[in-house]
DNA sequence: ACCTGAACACCGTTCAAGT
DNA sequence: ACCTGAACACCGTTCAAGT
């Protein structure tokens, strides 16, 4: 029994530091990871069945990475809590966001996490339907939103890169339209997101939710 | 001036009924556009920039296509209606949301869109920030279900498509994990997922949004 | 058991050259 | 003004062959 030249997990420690180092997701590639590694792309097709099983252990490793709220807590704070940290891993990992969307969540960890925030609402006593659902759209709302920064950060930070440079005129030209067409909400808002940090617009989205809840509760 | 083979509006209509025969946004590709029409791969680019620039002008006329609702019902009607109208939209084209999502918003028809939504909360007293951040969530929300709802679809009726095989081997994995795990939430969610159409996923979860805000308003 | 090299069928994009 | 063909630099994936 010969020694392997690299594990499963040196692999997936490769492929997260090579998607980091990637513009878009779809930028990431199996050669690009072999690249960074000291065998043939093809030896990774041993390791892992497909690209796609490479992403969906990448996502469980940047899943695992969340940890769950203090139970003590009450369930408004366990929930904030608890998303804050997804927020925060996501943000750490480039991509990471899409990299959940990408992919299915099958694995025991991310689907431990998706139980235990529906537990939370549960035991705060939402129904069992109400509280899935709260926690689809609470996924849902922090997944889009962090793409959405994602791709601001990109655009501001972009190195001229030949790629994304026709994005970035498409983002000039928001303002530009916007003053031509008179769309005074959409100038509005442009003014406050540049006043907000990243977590206030998330924390003012997930307050919304859970008032959204504590009304239901209520009635 | 001799007379154009194709015109700017015909490939955005064989690429839109291309997109609809692809499993994925990503098995998309300029090749497969132009070998539905009487032209070479290369002559897409004289009339587009580039393959983003067709996504964007794909996304324009998917946007196209949704009214604003009456201006005479009372605000959450006026939400409820516009994004019905958008779910159907997106519903109808498969992968819009993903093409929202890959795409900027830069356009005057999407940008009024966005303006015209945060108008309605505007004018039922919100403040400009919250009417925005209401906006923003509802699309994010509306985006990630819409994309769920597209994938669970796609991989129902798969024909043993190749690449598609090994997502569905995935998503098999996940009521054997929920039950292996005992991870009765997700159990139940499953349940009630199957017993409930996606419109009324849609709207259950539109309607924590909306009560959201009401909650906000009150006080 | 683990790895390589070459091959296959794809991509987006460019550009000289044609009409 | 509009289009072509060939080329370039990429992809994911497979598989006989090596150790």
């Amino acid at each position: 029994m010969p020694k392997a030249k690299i594990s499963h997990s040196q692999i997936i420690q490769a492929s997260l530091e090579t998607l980091a180092k990637c513009q878009t997701l779809d930028a990431f590639s199996m050669r690009k990871v072999a690249a960074t590694l000291p065998v043939d792309v093809s030896t990774i097709y041993w390791h892992f069945e497909n690209k796609q099983a490479l992403l969906q252990a990448m996502a469980d490793e940047i899943a695992a990475q969340i940890t769950f709220p203090d139970s003590r807590l009450a369930w408004q704070q366990q929930l904030t809590q608890l998303f804050n940290t997804i927020f925060s891993v996501y943000v750490a990992h480039p991509h990471a966001a899409e990299l959940m969307l990408a992919t299915v969540p099958s694995s025991k960890i991310r689907l431990s996490l998706m139980n235990h925030t529906i537990s939370i609402l549960v035991t705060a006593g939402f129904s069992e339907q109400q509280s899935s659902e709260a926690m689809a759209t609470i996924n849902f709302f922090l997944t889009g939103l962090v793409i959405h920064l994602s791709r601001e950060y990109q655009l501001q930070n972009n190195v001229t890169n030949k790629q994304t440079s026709y994005l970035q005129k498409q983002v000039t030209k928001v303002p530009q339209i916007t003053h031509e067409e008179k769309l005074a909400h959409i100038q509005n808002a442009i003014q406050e997101h540049h006043s907000q940090s990243a977590k206030q617009q998330f924390e003012v989205g997930l307050k919304l939710i859970i008032k959204g809840l504590v009304s239901d509760q209520s009635h």
